[in-house]
DNA sequence: GTCTATAGCTGGATAGAC
DNA sequence: GTCTATCCAGCTATAGAC
């Protein structure tokens, strides 16, 4: 950051380093990938690496320094993977493309979906910089939404709510399976049905309604 | 279980055991509401306890038989939570009910939620003793279901994923808040008025419909 | 930057006296 | 059954030579 190009070699130092830094994170990956997220070690990791313990400090500060980087590439994977641009162009279309990419990416790396989208390992929470991906694909997803006349903030969360509970059910009671995922389409037309048909604003009515219909 | 009443004698240490086995498992759980799930250590579980390390292995065979105690104690509290008798009676008022009792149970208590439903503990998987009472639970969802008319076994785990998704959503994201709980009795409006206009059975049409209307 | 060596700690689990 | 004492394995992290 601060004294940044005294010397041209600096860049190749940076380089060289980030590239280091990029090789751990992707020996991280893997042995997590093999050995579940809670069993990350630095010394089977060093190991992975083909390096030593005290080699890992020095490029990271600490074990959870190691988990914000893995996040934050996560995060980036995630970001790259649901931005890429749609083949469809009808909205409904453009949503359940849309869904079924975020539970391929949840199904295809449980490890990845349990560090990115559950709190699971304790004393950890990512950095600002290493969330700042998964914003923007929620922006996405918003971005979609409004293409097919879902406006409402409420809904936003109720959509997310739905397609993560599908992921969620499937990860935990079926994985492997698509006990779940297969109800991606129709759940996608439910929340539609509802979510277009709904008043666009809570106007300024009194009451949302009389007591007796809702119960 | 065998050898059992030779001696009357017998049943008072029976009980007296299974007395000091629930004191252990009682400071286990607030050992876990303090510190988390996954922070359980049986020095902290013995000295919370009023007890030494050695003493619990007097009564657990190993720290994942204290992990299937807790689960089960969570799954009988879970079940019977779930299984109070209603107060309303129009189905839809039932689900409403129903659903948010699930609800309040998981956020009232998030390590027991993901003890119960969330498998982040590694290498432990409840026994099936353990496990039964939550089966009862879903079964008592299942028959109300039946009351407001859904019945097709892929509506059911569309409603637990969707009120999981609620939850986890919840938990996740906003803990302690309402953010997503407070959509609750909308999510349910939304499942039925899908799953009671579904059609009852995938009738024996060729073709789900011409593919240019999905695409 | 990378290593060897190790500190310092915490974990689950056990031996053996009482 | 309960204790004291301890084992042994694993962990994160650091010191210091090169």
């Amino acid at each position: 950051m601060s004294k940044s190009n005294r010397e041209p070699t600096t860049d190749w130092r940076e380089a060289r380093r980030r590239s280091a830094r990029e090789a751990i994170v992707g020996a991280a990956w893997d042995l997590v990938h093999e050995e579940g997220l809670a069993a990350l070690s630095l010394r089977d990791l060093a190991g992975r690496a083909g390096i030593t313990t005290p080699t890992v400090y020095a490029y990271f500060d600490s074990k959870n320094a190691i988990y914000d980087a893995m996040f934050g590439r996560a995060a980036t994977e995630f970001a790259d993977w649901m931005t890429q641009p749609q083949e469809a162009a009808e909205p409904t279309a453009v949503l359940v493309s849309h869904a079924r990419r975020f539970v391929e990416f949840c199904t295809s790396d449980v490890a990845r979906y349990q560090l990115l989208f559950q709190r699971t390992i304790p004393n950890f929470e990512p950095s600002a910089e290493s969330y700042e991906p998964a914003v923007r694909a929620l922006d996405t997803a918003r971005a979609y939404l409004a293409l097919a006349e879902v406006t409402q903030p409420k809904h936003l969360d109720l959509w997310t709510a739905l397609i993560n509970g599908l992921v969620d059910q499937q990860v935990s009671n079926d994985p492997g399976g698509e006990r779940w995922t297969r109800l991606l389409e129709e759940a996608v037309a439910m929340f539609l049905a509802h979510a277009r048909t709904a008043p666009a604003v809570q106007g300024p009515r009194s009451k949302p309604r009389d007591r007796g219909a809702r119960r």
